[in-house]
DNA sequence: GTGAAAGCGCTAACAC
DNA sequence: GTGTTAGCGCTTTCAC
């Protein structure tokens, strides 16, 4: 009798990439054992690797990672989440960051939250969607339902440049409340005793300053002027944080910066208005950037360890995703006054 | 007759997280309805939405965009490749691509190559593994056999910050060589005679200097002194030059640097040894960084629409990953000098 | 050391 | 409008 004709071809054409199937036919292996070759030479035999690897060259094969991804349960992606990319204080982070994890083979996805962690919620979906290895917060406040998910989803987590009580799961940071405190004190020896703060809108960033002013009333000095600006901050900030300042009192000594980019602002300003720094008034800012050490003159600031942040941030990662036992999950990473000529 | 028993059950745990299957039991229908209640609910009737949607709400579910991916061949991953993500130049291209991309629920995954073109090769197979929808290559040479893998993957490229002759697929950006005459002309026409240039080692910043100097013999001025730094760029850098060019010549009575940071440097050199900008010195930087307004004196600087090249280049990439065709592959973005105090 | 089978979680292609 | 089936390209599990 007839045969039955054989049920219509329904066709998927692929990519049309060179597979892991195509580099296994030409080296005349099973593709297991060509994945082997690939990931775990020690595996197979000499001769298999040596098919295997020509037949990966003549080829120009290059493994699809998506796959390997949803077959393995690890997709080698680690995503970063900073409020912005622009506002030089992370950079440098996640620099160190895409840095470190290339190194390790894994590569990091860019997620920009907004200061006002409102597009937090969509963000938080599209990551935790591409099942990543690792998230690493920098500098973000998230929300409550966003702290819930992220627990939920199991997926590691480091956050970082701040010391929170309660961490989700892996930290590396420092106190921004020690940090404000230092920087009063550090004014206080030296001699100053009217203090002005200038701050970015930011909740770190206020922090510090409301550690700042606790610190100088705890040193029995006048109230301390508090400007605050939106974030992030900008030369032009500092500029006229300064003239408020003076505006409001003329006869301020220091001002502590939340940022070395508002510190620059206020030098400008004195110099434009004629106010010499640091002998009329000191200025301390924060961050360490490249230039802080070359302005003329010298910004004292707060230096940060932004590339041990970043290294620490992807050496947590990458031992939770090989399943290697993180024993402490808190890291402070201390900070520094650095000082120079502006104060 | 008793039954074979039934063969071992190899089991293959999965992550354990809800999949659209569940989803779809919970509401009572099958995979795929439920796949396009949520990706196109206008193919499915309201009583089935609603069924979805709550499924998707009780359970928690986000679906994996590995496996989608996988199964649809778009991976709505961009790739970017900067040479490095310090130096603020590229930054405001990166961010305002970060945004574009992920407006359109695309996402950003970020590779550093650094200047040398040295980890390029295995930067580029780490993001065709990932099989992204797009590549921008932001500032960066990329070597001859760079070019042929991209070529020969398939995937679309959109090379930025530049203008060259020969695109590998898609383009926006302009003529440093248009910038460095343009900046010649400006000074010559500012009556300035004696010029010298401070430039970063990398290949664009090369080229403008090039042009400013052919340009400069062209007006028939003489000779234009040049100092060449290491990229990236620093303040420091710029300061130490200004010495290199004072020493050289005393009586140069303009400078054009590479970048912003090195014109503040250079500024700010100058102003330690008390040569006036702009009276003695004309300054002019390139970028126009946010703080190039707000400096004293307020720096003369060429300015990049940085954010408008990272939305059309997002656009670029955008249109083609949906089957859009892409008219016109070559956008000169153009550039303009901005005149302030410095020159 | 090597291989066959069975998925990972999803969507394209085709029926009804 | 909804469902069935067959993959996407890889790795895990188990067997030899």
């Amino acid at each position: 009798m007839a045969e039955a004709i054989s049920p219509p071809r329904r066709t998927r054409r692929g990519s049309g990439a060179v597979t892991l199937h195509d580099v296994a036919r030409l080296a005349g292996v099973a593709p297991i054992t060509a994945s082997r070759a690939l990931r775990t030479p020690d595996q197979v035999s000499d001769e298999v690797l040596r098919k295997v690897s020509d037949a990966v060259l003549r080829t120009g094969y290059v493994p699809n990672l998506l796959a390997g991804g949803l077959a393995s349960m690890r997709s080698r992606l680690v995503a970063a989440v900073v409020p912005t990319i622009s506002g030089p204080v992370f950079l440098e982070t996640v620099q160190s960051l895409t840095e470190a994890l290339a190194e390790r083979g894994y590569q990091l996805m860019l997620g920009q939250s907004g200061y006002s962690g409102k597009r937090e919620d969509a963000l938080l979906e599209a990551i935790i969607g591409r099942r990543p290895d690792g998230i690493v917060l920098t500098g973000i406040m998230h929300s409550a339902e966003g702290r819930r998910r992220l627990l939920a989803c199991g997926i590691p987590v480091v956050e970082t440049w701040d010391l929170t009580p309660t961490p989700i799961d892996m930290l590396v940071g420092f106190s921004h409340v020690e940090v404000g405190r230092a920087v009063a004190g550090y004014l206080h020896a030296k001699g100053r005793r009217r203090f002005g703060v200038v701050t970015g809108d930011d909740e770190r960033a206020k922090r510090r300053s409301q550690a700042f002013q606790e610190a100088a009333r705890a040193l029995g000095l006048p109230e301390v002027q508090e400007v605050v600006v939106p974030a992030p901050t900008t030369l032009r900030r500092g500029r006229e944080s300064l003239v408020e300042l003076l505006r409001r009192s003329g006869d301020i000594d220091a001002v502590s910066c939340s940022s070395d980019l508002l510190a620059l602002g206020v030098m400008t300003e004195a110099r434009v208005r004629g106010v010499r720094v640091p002998e009329q008034i000191a200025v301390v800012g924060f961050g360490d950037l490249e230039f802080a050490a070359d302005l003329d003159p010298s910004l004292t600031t707060v230096h940060i360890k932004a590339t041990a942040i970043g290294r620490r941030a992807a050496q947590f990662i990458v031992d939770r995703a090989e399943g290697r036992d993180v024993a402490e999950r808190v890291i402070d990473i201390g900070f520094s006054i650095v000082e120079r000529t502006s104060a």
